[in-house]
RNA sequence: UGCCCGAUAGUAUAAAGGUAGUACGACGGUUUUUGGUACCGUUUGUCUAGGUUCGAAUCCUGGUCGGGCAACCA
């Protein structure tokens, strides 16, 4: 029981509930998204809290699915949605469906119009949205309020028969017009809908809204806290209103501030229009917020459970920074990442006093973070090398430790050379670079007694193979496009994805594992794409090393 | 204009009337065969005006600012 971390506010009202024995020390929460569309990085800090709690307390969570509108829903997203859950680590305790109390959400409003709390109205969306009145002005009742409860139980049966086109009539609960909280003025119960659900079929051609069904699915699982975000706020008094009225288990809300992430988007709205508006290739694309664009990324389950634990939990409207996600992932592959050699910007660089046609196998380690290096592969050299274009310089300021003519660098895992001259093209841009090397100062033999500042990656020519390496910047040009004037498409960052068709990758990166992160020294993380195929790799950057140095 | 929620360094998040702390960021340094990692250090904060109290980030009142609520969406 060593707690590191302070409580957040709803650890305190499990603890609270625990001491008092309320539930008899039972912990049920449950996820409940609506399969509409996939899962993203504010679900997995909804997915993380109510799991995480759970299982903090020696309690379960549910997987419900909130599938009471079957014209946005399709089983594609429930797939997608079991998918994500189960990759981010967490095991549910059932797998539920609001459609799966359709019945019982039937029979408790036909008790609702019996104790006559419920009644059928005949008023369309636009009359029903009038006679609410406004914040400052009390709704008005109409005729159909006062409805005898035998001919609202007729009318609700005659809906559910299907004896209505959609909007002729709806069920609303009486409960008080006049409240200052809108949610109050007799919400809509059931509205008509002759669709096709994924899961029912055709069975029924009225759904419940959201207020009538997710308490009472809450209270039907016995879900002890039901945890949702601070826009229901206002409907939980109508929350605890239905649960009172029907005398079913006393399942409580608690909300709290969902996750902003800046410079991208987070509606599945908003993210559905990328999708379909092609901006970005579809919603596991590797700079979609979405837990499977992350995961395509090269995020690890683990560095998103981190991150959720370390923005933390409040009510407070939050705007988290991504290089926070950043640092999560980074600190991660850090430790399991396997360091290999690869060269996005090549330039050709010839070592003149190695042998031409020799090739010599040289050592390196897969990770220097751990003890032993858990091993490594052999890395063949030759007297020419590839190297990147930005690690020689014609005029190199004074604090630059890299290459230019009369500078020494180590060629990582090898040898250390000094730049000697370099060639140029017709247009001026430099074309080679000529090297000699040091024979002693071969990596784990050097006796050269020669100490340099700058050490940089290569990779062989005659055994260098290519990759297509993509390269992605975030989404958006601005920290937060739904608060920006206008369409929030307009500022869509135009370079977020940087493409290099052929990079020069060691050999051994052939034998990359798809889901494993790899460092490619110096120049960030990356993971193998899905449309990788042998002989045509993809590698997708997952974030690049923090970069210290101060270009001026 | 009504009701509801909130306000602590740049960003988040602690402190339950008693020393404002932690992480990320930024900045500086040490180490380093990755300008990475690791380690060390520095920096910046209680929205405002009153009140209660020996003592207020915390309790009370007024104000300011931000967010939410008037979908047959969830």
């Amino acid at each position: 029981m060593s707690e590191e971390r302070s409580l957040n506010f709803i650890e305190e009202i499990v603890e609270e509930d625990l001491q008092s024995g309320k539930h008899g020390g039972r912990v049920l929460t449950r996820f409940p998204p609506e399969p509409n569309g996939y899962l993203h990085i504010g679900h997995a800090k909804s997915i993380c809290l109510n799991f995480g709690l759970a299982h903090k307390y020696g309690g379960n969570t549910n997987l419900r699915f909130d599938d009471t509108n079957p014209t946005k829903e399709d089983v594609e997203y429930v797939d997608s949605i079991k998918e994500d859950v189960k990759w981010l680590g967490f095991d549910w305790a059932a797998e539920l469906y609001a459609s799966d109390y359709f019945d019982t959400l039937y029979d408790f409003a036909v008790s609702l119009i019996k104790k006559e709390l419920a009644y059928v109205d005949d008023s369309t969306a636009e009359e029903i949205a009038a006679q609410k009145g406004t914040p400052t002005e009390p709704g008005t009742p109409n005729q159909y309020r006062s409805r005898s409860v035998e001919e609202n139980l007729q009318m609700f049966a005659d809906m559910k028969a299907g004896k209505y086109p959609d909007g002729a009539k709806v069920l609303r609960a009486k409960v008080d017009l006049a409240s200052p909280n809108m949610q109050l003025r007799d919400p809509l119960m059931y509205r008509i809908k002759h669709a096709h659900h994924h899961r029912t079929g055709d069975k029924w051609c009225i759904y419940p809204m959201y207020d009538f069904a997710h308490g009472q699915s809450d209270a039907i699982e016995e879900i002890t806290h039901s945890i949702c975000t601070l826009e229901f706020i206002p409907h939980r008094p109508l929350y605890d209103w239905f649960i009172e009225q029907l005398d079913i288990f006393p399942s409580k809300q608690y909300e709290f501030a969902r996750l902003n992430l800046n410079y991208t988007v987070m509606s599945k709205r908003k993210l559905l229009q990328l999708v379909e508006d092609k901006h970005v290739e579809d919603w596991d694309d590797p700079r979609m917020p979405t837990i499977s664009g992350l995961r395509r990324r090269g995020y690890t389950p683990a560095s998103i459970r981190d991150f959720c634990e370390r923005i933390g939990v409040a009510k407070r409207e939050n705007m988290i920074d991504v290089s926070l996600l950043e640092f999560c992932i980074r600190e991660d592959l850090n430790k399991t990442a396997w360091r290999r050699m690869a060269v996005l910007d090549p330039i050709k660089l010839v070592i003149t006093n190695y042998p031409a046609g020799k090739t010599e196998n040289l050592f390196s380690e897969n990770n220097p973070e751990v003890e032993g290096g858990e091993g490594g592969r052999e890395l063949p050299f030759s007297n020419e090398l590839w190297i990147e274009r930005d690690d020689f310089m014609e005029e190199p300021p004074k604090k630059f430790f890299r290459l230019g003519v009369g500078l020494m660098v180590r060629l990582k895992s090898a040898y250390i050379i000094k730049c000697e001259s370099f060639t140029k093209d017709e247009q001026g841009n430099v074309k080679e670079i000529q090297c000699a090397y040091i024979p002693e100062s071969k990596s784990g033999h050097d006796t050269s007694g020669i100490n340099v500042k700058g050490t940089i990656h290569w990779v062989s020519v005659p055994h260098a193979q290519t990759a297509e390496v993509r390269l992605y910047d975030r989404l958006f040009r601005v920290e937060d496009p739904s608060n920006e004037d206008g369409d929030f498409k307009e500022y869509l960052n135009p370079e977020s994805l940087h493409v290099i068709p052929d990079a020069y990758i060691e050999a051994d990166l052939t034998n990359a594992i798809p889901g494993k992160g790899y460092q490619f020294i110096r120049k960030g993380y990356f993971t193998l794409d899905k449309h990788s195929i042998a002989g045509k790799l993809v590698f997708n950057r997952t974030v690049t090393l923090k970069d210290g140095w101060v270009k001026k």
